[in-house]
DNA sequence: CGATTCTTTGAAAACAGTCAATCTGTGTGG
DNA sequence: CCACACAGATTGACTGTTTTCAAAGAATCG
């Protein structure tokens, strides 16, 4: 799986042969099954971690048993809860799998290593934070701007590949919907 | 007002009195009024600004005229449309002052080479998004999660400064809440 | 002041959530 | 390969929260 990992990074950076076994050499490899949890709320999150194959999601689970979902994360894609692992806090989220995954797991300070021996990587570091707080600018946007009707929309107008692979009733704790709005947005949708 | 940046900036990093001299040469000081407007939607945003007094707020504005507050940006708060920014696109969003402000503007270049000129400041910078982001996760969190009287309290609680310098109906705009619910939810707080 | 902005109120309507039951599809173990 | 269990989706009736609209009342500012 690390295979994944240099793809993706080939793709958008250049590393010399020794800086990608620099970064072999910190990588934990791990395999996780569906519904299998990394993180557990309470727990500090200690990883950067990166997506090679399947469907990870983070979320809260409130007094009431229901669950809210702070993030899907795909292939290629890092997750993580940032606020834990920065501050070394015991964290408010869950981290599981929706599908049988394959990841990348990266220690805080192997990370940090990482960042301050390849400059590039901590380029491509910030890059990635950047482009994360831009989208998490829009989903307040549309969190404080649309309907249930228009936030469902968007969201299969921006991530029409990720919409049919998690179920609906995700989508709405994503959304901060029922899933039974969402079947009647769907049965009934406006024009 | 570039004494302002500076004590903020001295609070936060070292830097030497060249460094300073060179920050100061690409800072535009400017004063603007309350609801003078430093963006519109539609123009591309140039620059990082920083707020030395004052308060400002980014928005939209929908189809049947009601804005929608993405920030609202304080003294010593960064802020601007990283968006458009980065993209060279048209922004979304208007920018405007809540009160009388003084703010610094910075060329998009000229930060860039700020950056490049000045590792303790791309630091900070790095530093500030990652905090940034964070806020805006829990910002996310809040608004799939909780009620419009939670959402409200929880407004409260995280900026109680803030807060009473902020009219309500901008707090609604903010939260995706209208000022009548707000209050109500004063007038009748549960428990 | 006078004008503007902001907040409050009440009544009605729209919207989304809740609950409970049923239906559907899928995957797994025997 | 089937049967069953389970997760997910749908339905309908009901409830509750929040919005809408219009009007009136405070508060603020020049």
């Amino acid at each position: 799986m690390l295979s994944i990992l240099q793809e993706y990074l080939a793709d958008k950076i250049v590393l010399s042969e020794k800086e990608l076994l620099l970064i072999d050499s910190v990588s934990i490899v791990k395999k996780i099954r569906k519904k299998q949890f990394l993180l557990e709320a309470g727990e500090v999150w200690k990883y950067n971690a990166f997506v090679c194959k399947g469907l990870i999601k983070t979320f809260s689970v409130d007094k009431d048993g229901k669950e809210h979902i702070i993030n899907f994360s795909p292939e290629n894609y890092w997750f993580g809860d940032r606020e834990s692992l920065i501050n070394n806090t015991p964290s408010k989220f869950n981290i599981d799998a929706i599908e049988n995954s394959e990841i990348i797991l990266i220690k805080k300070e192997d990370f940090q290593m990482l960042c301050h021996e390849i400059p590039s990587f901590n380029n491509l570091v910030n890059t990635i934070l950047q482009k994360s707080f831009m989208v998490s600018q829009s989903r307040i946007h549309a969190s404080i701007s649309f309907s249930a009707e228009k936030k469902y929309q968007n969201f299969l107008d921006s991530n029409p590949v990720l919409a049919n692979r998690i179920p609906q009733h995700m989508i709405g704790a994503y959304l901060g919907i029922t899933p039974e709005t969402i079947t009647r947005i769907r049965r009934n949708p406006k024009k």
